[in-house]
DNA sequence: CTGGGGACGGGGCCC
DNA sequence: GGGGCCCCGTCCCCA
């Protein structure tokens, strides 16, 4: 019985040291437990404190952000309207005139409206692309000299005056980029300098003088069709019709095509960004705004990154019928960044990827909903397409424009032989403008480029412009510094073909095999 | 002699 | 098979 009450009490005792550490391990799990809960909890409050921070940093950001454009707006408010227009393309890397011009990278680059003297340069305007904070320049181009447009702006005026297809598209008549103004301002002088506003703001000094709407619209859409369709397919339209009695060639008229000119870029979205291209409508009268802020609408959903990308030429633009309505000033955007058609691409891709770009900018366009095929614009330019498939009467200006070529033409016929000079039974295709002869459709459409100046191809790296896809390809080596030909003798290496060609003369002075890389 | 643009011919692919 | 379209190769010319 002693036992066994001295065994209780040592199983109580035990029990007790038991419970005692049992407890004190409850208890010493809950406090760390509790330490670590303490410890994320003091976490979550200081990230709740950098959170609280932060977002009244961003709020503080927005306020004054909101602050500078309420002030910016304010000094728009006395621009006229057509300034404020382009003030809504933000977003623009880069914005260019119609024709050659491309301005100064790395600026804000808008046009002044013509009247509008007190506009002044560099006014210096919030950016609210980007980080929002950052300032640019507007470059305002006026009908000044060139030091007063600044030194980052490529001067326009005279780029215009001296570039040798502007002075041809003058004298076939066929409007640059057509814009009309018809309002208020009063036809420029016509020996002052033509700023490119000046151009824009008044009837153009090429055009003829339209001042109705009617005419004006007549003027809209033949705009749309030329950058619809390039005069290769207008040809077409027009070779659709029987041939001329009493000969074996198909006569080719070339119409009053005007170059498009506008981008100068590209690529490719091809972007197509090149975009693409893709014209706005600075100064709209009725007509054009409609059509340019519809285009805008359209992009500034955000496709201008997928035009900027994938569109490298107009010409593709000219296929795939997605044209912005165009005047003589039409803004651009490019992108800074090397577009689809790239060196690298080209590089690699010699031979296998070349011409791929125009279906990335195709296909990009199919996926942009935005880009609508069946556009009252389409609508306009088949109109359009009939009215200009006329006769060479319809062209006389290019007479004028064939003398000026006139060296050329002889050269082309020398190299290949017009029509009248023999081999005419395999060169049916007859170009009405020179008499040129041809043995494909194609060959004589893209051969009459060279009477309508039109380049629809544009190197998005830069304002140039070719009336060939494959010279665009090559040009674009220029800037990607690809050389794919290399000579087997001093490995030199060249970026034409011919080049190296006419280079192993120096070594053999006979042809030599050319070895590709 | 080289760089680079203009132009033409022709082949390949697709419808 | 033919036509349209795209692309490439080639040549010429000029700076």
């Amino acid at each position: 019985m002693a036992n066994c009450m001295v065994f209780h009490t040592q199983i109580a005792s035990i029990m007790e040291v038991l419970a005692n550490a049992a407890v004190a391990e409850i208890c010493k799990l809950v406090d760390d437990d509790y330490a670590v809960f303490r410890l994320e909890i003091t976490q979550s409050q200081k990230e709740n404190r950098a959170l609280r921070r932060k977002l009244q940093l961003q709020e503080l950001k927005v306020a004054r952000e909101r602050a500078e454009r309420t002030t910016q707006e304010r000094v728009l408010a006395s621009r006229p309207s057509s300034v404020k227009i382009l003030d809504q393309y933000k977003g623009m890397a880069r914005v260019t005139l119609s024709g050659e011009g491309h301005l100064t990278e790395g600026h804000r680059t808008f046009v002044k409206p013509v009247g509008h003297n007190t506009w002044r340069d560099d006014q210096p305007i919030t950016d609210d692309e980007g980080s929002g904070t950052s300032t640019k320049n507007i470059i305002v181009i006026e009908s000044v000299d060139a030091e007063a447009a600044g030194p980052g702006v490529k001067q326009e005026r005279s780029e215009r005056e001296e570039d040798p297809r502007h002075s041809r598209e003058i004298q076939t008549g066929a409007p640059h980029v057509a814009t009309e103004v018809p309002t208020t301002t009063a036809p420029a002088p016509p020996n002052t300098q033509h700023s490119i506003m000046e151009v824009s703001g008044t009837p153009n000094a090429f055009l003829k003088s339209e001042t109705d709407t009617k005419t004006l619209t007549h003027r809209l859409l033949h705009t749309g069709s030329d950058h619809r369709s390039d005069p290769e397919r207008l040809g077409r339209g027009r070779l659709g019709s029987p041939p001329a009695n009493d000969s074996e060639y198909l006569p080719v008229f070339h119409q009053s095509q005007r170059t498009v000119n506008s981008r100068g870029d590209g690529d490719t979205l091809d972007t197509g960004v090149d975009d693409l291209s893709c014209f706005y409508t600075t100064e709209m009268e009725p007509v054009n705004i409609h059509l340019g802020l519809e285009t805008q609408t359209d992009l500034s959903k955000g496709d201008w990154n997928q035009y900027s990308s994938s569109v490298y030429s107009e010409g593709c633009l000219d296929k795939k019928g997605v044209v912005i309505v165009v005047d003589e000033v039409t803004v651009k955007m490019e992108d800074d960044v090397p577009l689809t058609l790239n060196g690298d691409k080209t590089e690699l891709g010699e031979g296998h990827s070349q011409g791929r770009d125009v279906l990335d900018y195709r296909e990009s366009l199919e996926t942009n909903p935005n880009v609508a095929t069946q556009s009252p614009l389409h609508i306009l330019r088949d109109r359009d397409r009939v009215s200009t498939s006329m006769g060479p009467s319809d062209s006389h200006g290019h007479f004028v424009f064939d003398q000026v070529l006139n060296s050329k033409d002889q050269r082309a016929k020398a190299q290949g032989g017009g029509a009248t000079s023999g081999n005419g039974k395999d060169k049916r295709f007859l170009c009405m403008s020179c008499n040129k002869g041809f043995s494909c459709l194609q060959n004589v459409e893209t051969h009459q480029r060279v009477h309508t100046g039109e380049k629809p191809f544009s190197c998005t790296q830069c304002h140039m412009r070719f009336a060939q896809a494959g010279n665009l390809k090559i040009h674009q080596r220029v800037h990607t510094g690809v050389k794919p030909f290399s000579c087997t003798q001093c490995h030199m290496r060249f970026s034409h073909s011919y080049s190296l060609k006419r280079h192993q003369r120096v070594h053999t002075g006979k042809n030599s095999t050319a070895a590709l890389v």
